[in-house]
This record gives C-alpha cells, sequence and structure tokens, in this order.
DNA sequence: CTCGGACGTGAAGTCGACTTGAGGTCAAGG
DNA sequence: CCTTGACCTCAAGTCGACTTCACGTCCGAG
C-alpha cells in the first residue's frame, strides 16, 4: 500500500478531510489523482502533517508555513536534516513568547496587589512598557502570542 | 471635565472609537448621552478599557471579559480589590499558558536533533502526549494558547 | 447661512483556517 | 439494478473582534 486515500491520512493524521482539501488547495500538500479523481497521497504527506500541526502550534500561519516548506529540495525526498533546519528558527519564536508571557504573569505579580490597573503605567494592560511612545502604533503585546488552531471539540 | 467624548477616551486609551462602540454594544462599557446623542463616558472606563486590555493579554475572550466585568458590584465604584479579585484568577491561566509552550520548546529542543516529527511519537506536532488516545478529540495543545487581538498596524 | 469636523447609525466587509451544504461521480456489494 | 459509502467540486457559512462604508446629524466658527 504505497498510496494513502484522504480518508486513510485523515484518520492517521487527526486532521479532517475538509482540511486536506483546503491545505491542498492552498499548496501545503500535493496528491495524485486516481482516474476517477480521488486524492492519492503519499505517505511523505504525514511527516508534513506533522510540520504543519507543529508548525502552528509554535504560532506560524499557514503562508509562513507554506514558504518554509517551499525551501524544501522537491527533487529528492526531505531528509530529517531537512525537517530540523526548518524548525531551528522556532526556537527563538518559542522563547519569545514565553519571555512575553512571563512578562506579563509577573506584571500580573505586581499588579494583584494594588488593583491598580492604570492604562499608563500598569504591565498588565501595558505588557512591555511600549505604551504611549507615539501615536500611531504598536501599543499592547506584540503579535507574538497569537492564534493556536481552535481545537474544535476541546471546549 | 467630568465626562469624555468618546474621542478623547480613544486618544488616552489607544481603543479605536469604533472599537469604543463596539464596546458598548457588547455591554464591556456604558456611556450616557448627550441631548445630540453623542457618547460621554465617565472616567471610569479608563480603568474599565484597561481590565479589558490586561484580559485581552491573557487570552480571555470578550464573552468571558464581560462575565467577570458583570460581577461587579454597580452601585458602589469599584474598588481596587475588586480589580485584583477578578485578576486573580489569570496567574493559573497564564501559567498553564507558560507550560505548555515551554514543553513544547523542550520537545523542540530534542527534536531538532532528529527532525523526526512523527505524528504520534513527535512532542513538537504532537504535544502534551494526548495524541491517538481515544478517536474523536482533544489532541494537539488544547486552546490555552489562544488568540492575542490582533494589533492592527504592528505587522 | 454655510462649512468643517466630530459624532451618530446600521449594514456589510475583513482575516484566518477551516467547515458545511448542495449536488454529482465512482466502485463494490447484495 | 440499486444502494451504500467514500469521494469529488464549488459556493457559502462560521467565529471573534473589529473596521469600513454610506449616509445623516449637531455644533461652533467665519
Amino acid at each position: 500500500m504505497e498510496l494513502l486515500t484522504i480518508g486513510q491520512v485523515s484518520a492517521r493524521s487527526g486532521v479532517a478531510p475538509s482540511a486536506l482539501r483546503y491545505y491542498e488547495q492552498q499548496g501545503l500538500v500535493t496528491a495524485t489523482r486516481t482516474s476517477g479523481g480521488a486524492r492519492r497521497f503519499p505517505r511523505s504527506v504525514l511527516r508534513r502533517l506533522a510540520f504543519v500541526r507543529a508548525a502552528q502550534n509554535v504560532g506560524l500561519s499557514l503562508t509562513e508555513i507554506r514558504a518554509a516548506l517551499d525551501t524544501l529540495p522537491g527533487e529528492r525526498p526531505p531528509t530529517a536534516a531537512d525537517w530540523a533546519r526548518l524548525s531551528r528558527g522556532w526556537r527563538d519564536r518559542l522563547d519569545a513568547q514565553i519571555a512575553a508571557l512571563t512578562q506579563l504573569r509577573d506584571g500580573l505579580d505586581s499588579c494583584i496587589g494594588c488593583g491598580c490597573l492604570s492604562l499608563d503605567r500598569c504591565a498588565l494592560s501595558n505588557p512591555g512598557d511600549v505604551a504611549s511612545r507615539e501615536g500611531s502604533g504598536a501599543r499592547w503585546l506584540s503579535p507574538l502570542l497569537r492564534r493556536v488552531p481552535p481545537t474544535s471539540n476541546a471546549g
């Protein structure tokens, strides 16, 4: 069994068929077609999906993930080293996210006592001390802590 | 100057007028009206907005924030202790978020070497070891690390 | 009296990552 | 032959937190 149906890929990866079709549309995965038009995925799609999943957890958008995947060789199958290279940059991202959250928590600790919540001075409502520098932008938490895909039924 | 116009509130809080109208609609803030129909906000709205902002940074949805705000007394103006009470529960949330991210990062560290990215075993693509337990749900990172409001122009 | 600017409203649009729905095809089994 | 189930496509819907738009109003200055 060399090629997988969309149902098999879905079952093995946990990614919904509709999401797989969407991913194909977005160029994140590719599939050949049977004479009848049904998708057939190579086994390697599972690793690709794992990468997508991991990248999402780190906070990358599908666009960014696509860009990363596009740097894979293409002729030869990607090696472990390829995957490692792609995910190396994530550490910084995670470190930044953790730092931002930690700062927020520490701000919380110091704020709980006073209940100040001053728009200007409180580390909670204005973390990173970035506020009111210029009129235009970049207040509050930078877009470091971004969405992680909503896990539909774990609410 | 006891009451503030929407423009003044916006300028002092960094919250766009459209957002302020939206917040009023959602019951997050209240405003009286002039004879002409223009909103007039009490100064206390600034503290409320700071609270909203902080709660968003911690990852609460506006619905949750509204629920929290609804527990405020209402007759008497909220005290520092009130605000502190509301934000006390956030620490756990932040701790959980930090823990999840840290776990993810540590998984990354151990994965970068091998580049495995196995759907089943890799801590990166399958953090928390929750996977493949049951067929239905709750794989991947739980919805702990959720959206932080998109900071419009800080991209 | 007119103009500009700040404000009002309700409806519709935006973004990301999908899901849902309607309607159709294909292969296997009874 | 007919059904069932897995698959297909394309369009539209969903969710959250807003923004944008089109159009109308109020107020003070000139």
